[in-house]
DNA sequence: ACCTGAACACCGTTCAAGT
DNA sequence: ACCTGAACACCGTTCAAGT
């Protein structure tokens, strides 16, 4: 009947894709529905699957796009604060609540950390904090790579279903039942266990200061 | 010419396969490629893709036999020792150190910790542990989870390439340059962000205890 | 440069058939 | 119960063709 059909073949006068887009149409379906694949991702961008590879390289090219987009919402600003561990707090608090906003996609990531410009730029500066309060030189980066660690084992665990800390009925574990009941706030399980950390993490670095 | 073609139909005269076995070979697998696959994983076993569905639930039944497998290996019995610092200690050292046996295992495994009923054992133990040196019942489990989720993004870490840690050459970053330069042993860093922040929470603990 | 359609190798899963 | 062979839907990737 009508020419309704706009099938287009060959190059589009405009893009219609581009990085950009891609990640936040790959997070948001990470988000919606745990994974992606990408037949999924270019369905919802209206677009087919082969176009993907003229902007990203592959599925592991979507991956990083992913790592880019949450390494963005990082907020480094917390490290122009003072005193330092005001700083360092908000920065880890910051790094966390980003992957807390998609606990989906964490796993996702969790191979390896977020290795950007913007992130290694947040090292430099945390270095600097911890020269001015005089911690050596060389305990510096093994101070903050634990800081690190603790912070991404504890987004996978706010990622994880709380569902796994239910015990099954046929092992006997009345102190551990008791500890799970006794929590001062068990939908918080995740956020009271990171805030513990963390705390005593910063602490130890002033206890490291001259 | 001769029958030496043994393919064989049918349910043979005593199981070839076992979920042990199973385990033991995707680990193997996994250590020496990074991943699995059903079909290596079958060909490794010398049995057809589909035999494996007799004992395992697919593709994620084996993820979780990889799971039974690595949690057997962590060694509890240090659990029995005192003081309760060493007690702990000894413990999770041996929980990362099984993780750092099969790095590659890792990423496949970060999605959710070991929930066996000998890690709740264990919990169960180290809740025992706490009790007697005078934590408060509440705080119990946050504790152990911070550590906990230390632990596994300690062993995330070690599994990852050193290589992430190279500067770009495009950034400027003196401090995280010297930083790095000045690390006491840089072929050891994952290990020293390790010790250095389980010293620091097992410190805490004791502030903790009355 | 950038999108499409067709094609390929490969993977996870199901199931009937056979002992 | 336990293994095989065949079959299916689906995925990631490549590439020539078209503008």
């Amino acid at each position: 009947m009508s020419t309704v059909d706009q099938r287009r073949v060959g190059r589009p006068s405009r893009p219609v894709l581009d990085r950009r887009r891609i990640g936040a149409a790959a997070l948001k379906l990470v988000d919606d529905t745990g994974g992606f694949t990408l037949p999924e991702l270019a369905r919802r961008l209206g677009v087919q699957t082969p176009s993907l590879y003229h902007h990203v390289d592959g599925r592991a090219g979507v991956v990083e796009l992913l790592r880019e987009h949450m390494g963005r919402d990082i907020d480094i600003s917390h490290l122009e604060r003072r005193p330092w561990d005001v700083a360092l707090r908000g920065f880890f608090r910051s790094y966390r609540a980003v992957f807390a906003a998609h606990p989906q996609a964490v796993p996702l990531l969790a191979t390896s950390a977020v290795r950007s410009p913007e992130v290694l730029a947040a090292y430099e500066k945390m270095l600097v904090l911890l020269g001015e309060v005089g911690v050596p030189r060389g305990e510096a980066m093994a101070i903050l790579t634990a800081c690190e660690n603790f912070v991404i084992g504890s987004a996978l665990d706010f990622a994880a279903p709380d569902v796994m800390w239910e015990l099954p009925d046929d092992v006997d574990a009345p102190h551990l039942a008791s500890a799970l009941a006794d929590q001062t706030s068990p939908e918080h399980r995740a956020d009271n266990a990171f805030e513990f950390g963390l705390s005593t993490l910063l602490a130890s670095i002033a206890d490291r200061s001259s």
